[in-house]
DNA sequence: AGCACGCCGACT
DNA sequence: GTCGGCGTGCTC
């Protein structure tokens, strides 16, 4: 697939990682052209960026065809990466060209790299020889390259008798990279002692090694994963290949590296959307030289041109963050297990709370199922009860049971701490007029405005518009009349001081933590002790241990529950595990409260009891009964327009054209989750069709028959996160 | 994605 | 009389 047939000369086919159609034939240019090869070439009157794809297909007649500018002194993509391309942007319905551009978020990385000049032993002996330059030659017979200034220092020297050697020819200039090769991790930096489940994990996975196969490693929070997983990512270290772990997000990242440099002595390779363009540039050519051996990132590092990639995990895989919403929409997660088909080698999926794709998986027999499963070390599992909202009322106005209340106090006496756990920003949800019952919302999308008290504002959380709260109805004009509604951080903070006035009181939530760093030092100072109570929201869910936290509220557990959707469902009962996990993590004993409006639910209760896999087993039983994945598949076809009239008409017109099949079934079109939004309106298909039923080309033949007009907006969603 | 071409409103 | 609004269409 590396080589074509043709002799130089012929036209090859460019596709471009732009918006244009393509791929395009080009002439060669005189240059040797090969799959993967990195060129600019012209189009239009501009010059752009683009890949070879293949030998050109012939459309355009060969007098027609512009030359190929120039090849770029870059590695090529690797044709593993190329195939990647071809089949993802297959699956997921979009252009080859959008999918090939994730690949090239190298910033800079096309421009050679600034070189230095270094010096070595060269060839001649130096006519005259002094101490000085004796001693010189003795730092340079190791053969090493260095700078001028470094022999000098090495040999106890003057420069000028470095330079006197360089002149005479005795030491060699050579142009080496700025940046070379980006340290390697040692297998064996930190002496790791195992525990039997772990080792015999570690060991599983080293054996998979050499070829596909998927891996769900499943265990409880302080179980041990990473460092299990670390002995296999240490046999790719030893055996020269790359590995990438993939986290769902960033603020992972800035935790993951100190861990990772204290097993392996040096940090591995990080790539996401934080690094900055020099270091970006800097880690795409690494990686395609195949010096970066342990790639740590989020989604896009998938997209690298690793040329020797051995193993990828994906941790945390449950997590919603693998899936990208918005451009072309995909899940990481599913990507990565291809990616490491196509590649040849191992993927493994880490989670304490599997998602119920990769758990049935794994019940099927489809993933080896490797389970660690003891916390390790000396802590134990919280306890977690359910403060039943209905009969243990909050006072009028407020939102903490006595219960809650309670566990607070004698948590705060014993100079322990205690987290609230509310996944709501601001301070209230929603805003509504007493008088007329009217409620505030946002002039652009379906969505209420969300007050924020210490900005003084009110705000939409979908498209940032922002406003004063009005001291008048703009409805019925009353005046003072518009009441808070609902509980966010804010509102919680406001609560505990007033209840506990002497506490040191924080909130950790996305408007008070800009950016990983912050949230880190947020973090660290909860760790620290220096925070009695914090208030959070899903920001504080993840990753971090506090050592002297013994008592986790969740202020409401039911939201995310309403709306019937199964997966929101199993989205609730992942946070809500993950959260509760976080009390009591050392040696204290840790204590869980979670309020709930419906205790009897069986998500409450398999919280409750602990038994996670009863709970999948129901969950998956309803799916399979419903046929939802993983027992059937989904695909949703959005809609968006600024023009009503146009969205509709396109609408009706696809409706129509929906092509009829045995096991298929078109729903729709109905209002989008977010009916409107940043001024657009938003409708919603949805496919869903049998577990093997090939739902891409039923859709690619939908949408040929029936292509959308200009003003309006298609996006297709292959396996959406939402069922509904 | 850019960038041109093209066909209608308010300006020196 | 033109300058410029952004809808439509093309780029090998």
């Amino acid at each position: 697939m590396s080589l074509f047939d043709q002799p130089p000369g012929e036209s090859v086919s460019v596709l471009l990682p732009s918006g244009a159609p393509g791929p395009f034939d080009y002439a060669n240019g005189g240059h040797d052209l090969k799959r993967g090869d990195i060129v600019a070439v012209p189009l239009g009157r501009r010059e752009v960026l683009g890949v070879v794809w293949g030998s050109g297909t012939g459309e355009v007649a060969p007098e027609r065809l512009k030359a190929v500018s120039e090849r770029f002194e870059v590695p090529s993509l690797p044709p593993v990466l190329t195939d990647f391309v071809d089949w993802m942007a297959g699956y997921v319905i979009a252009p080859k060209g959008a999918v090939l551009s994730l690949c090239l978020r190298g910033g800079d990385a096309l421009v050679p790299p600034r070189t230095k000049t270094l010096y070595r032993r060269g060839a001649l002996e130096p006519v005259r020889t002094t101490p000085q330059r004796q001693r010189s030659l003795q730092a340079a017979a190791d053969g090493m390259a260095r700078a001028p200034a470094e022999f000098a220092e090495l040999a106890g020297v003057g420069v000028s008798a470095v330079k006197g050697l360089i002149e005479a020819g005795a030491l060699e200039p050579i142009e080496v990279p700025v940046y070379g090769a980006p340290p390697c991790p040692e297998p064996d930096y930190a002496r790791v002692t195992l525990s039997e489940a772990q080792r015999t994990a570690a060991d599983a996975m080293i054996a998979s090694l050499g070829t596909f196969s998927a891996t769900l490693l499943d265990g409880v929070t302080g179980s041990g994963k990473t460092e299990t997983y670390f002995e296999a990512v240490a046999a790719v270290v030893r055996e020269g290949g790359q590995v990438l772990i993939l986290l769902p997000e960033i603020a992972l990242t800035v935790q993951f590296m100190e861990r990772f440099e204290a097993r392996f002595g040096c940090r591995p390779t990080e790539w996401h959307s934080d690094v900055k363009s020099t270091d970006r540039s800097r880690a795409w050519r690494q990686v395609a030289l195949g010096d970066a051996r342990v790639v740590v990132g989020a989604r896009s590092a998938l997209f690298l041109p690793y040329p020797d990639l051995r193993l990828i995990i994906a941790d945390e895989e449950h997590d919603a963050a693998y899936k990208q919403e918005d451009g072309v929409i995909y899940n990481a997660r599913d990507m990565a297990v291809m990616r490491a088909r196509m590649g040849h080698c191992p993927v493994v999926l880490a989670s304490a709370t599997p998602s119920l794709e990769s758990w049935a998986n794994a019940e099927q027999g489809r993933y080896r199922h490797l389970t660690l499963p003891a916390r390790f070390g000396p802590a134990v599992l919280p306890t977690i009860e359910l403060v039943d909202l209905r009969r243990d009322k909050p006072p009028s106005q407020r939102f903490l049971s006595p219960a809650l209340e309670g566990a607070i106090e004698e948590t705060i006496a014993r100079k322990e701490q205690a987290l609230l756990f509310l996944n709501r920003r601001g301070y209230a949800p929603l805003n509504i007029c007493q008088s007329c019952g009217h409620r505030i919302a946002c002039p652009n999308c379906s969505a209420w405005l969300v007050e924020h008290r210490f900005r003084a504002k009110l705000a939409c959380h979908h498209c940032g518009f922002e406003r004063p709260k009005p001291r008048e109805c703009e409805k019925c004009h009353a005046v003072n009349a518009i009441a808070s509604s609902g509980p966010g951080v804010e509102r919680i903070a406001e609560e505990v001081m007033q209840l506990w006035p002497e506490a040191r009181v924080a909130i950790a939530s996305s408007d008070v933590l800009h950016g990983p760093k912050q949230t880190q030092e947020a973090l660290e100072r909860m760790a620290e002790g220096g925070i009695d109570i914090l208030i959070g929201t899903q920001i504080v869910a993840k990753g971090h241990n506090f050592p002297n936290l013994t008592l986790v509220g969740v202020v409401d557990a039911d939201l995310g529950l309403s709306g019937g959707d199964p997966r929101a469902r199993e989205r609730t009962f992942q946070l809500l595990h993950q959260v509760a996990g976080r009390a009591g993590r050392h040696a204290k004993p840790g204590r869980a409260l979670l309020q709930t409006h419906q205790p009897e639910d069986r998500l409450m209760q398999a919280i409750a009891a602990g038994d996670r896999d009863r709970f999948l087993k129901l969950e998956a039983t309803d799916r399979e009964r419903l046929g939802f994945p993983p027992y059937g598949r989904f695909a949703a076809l959005i809609l968006s327009s600024a023009d009503e009239a146009a969205i509709e008409a396109y609408a009706d017109a696809l409706a129509r054209a929906a092509p009829r099949a045995e096991g298929a079934t078109v729903w729709g079109p109905a209002p989008a989750l977010m009916a409107r939004l940043r001024g657009r309106t938003r409708l919603r298909f949805l496919v869903k069709t049998t577990r093997n039923f090939r739902i891409q080309d039923f859709v690619r033949e939908w949408i040929a028959a029936c292509p959308p007009p200009n003003k309006v907006r298609l996006a297709v969603d292959v396996d959406p996160q939402s069922f509904i």
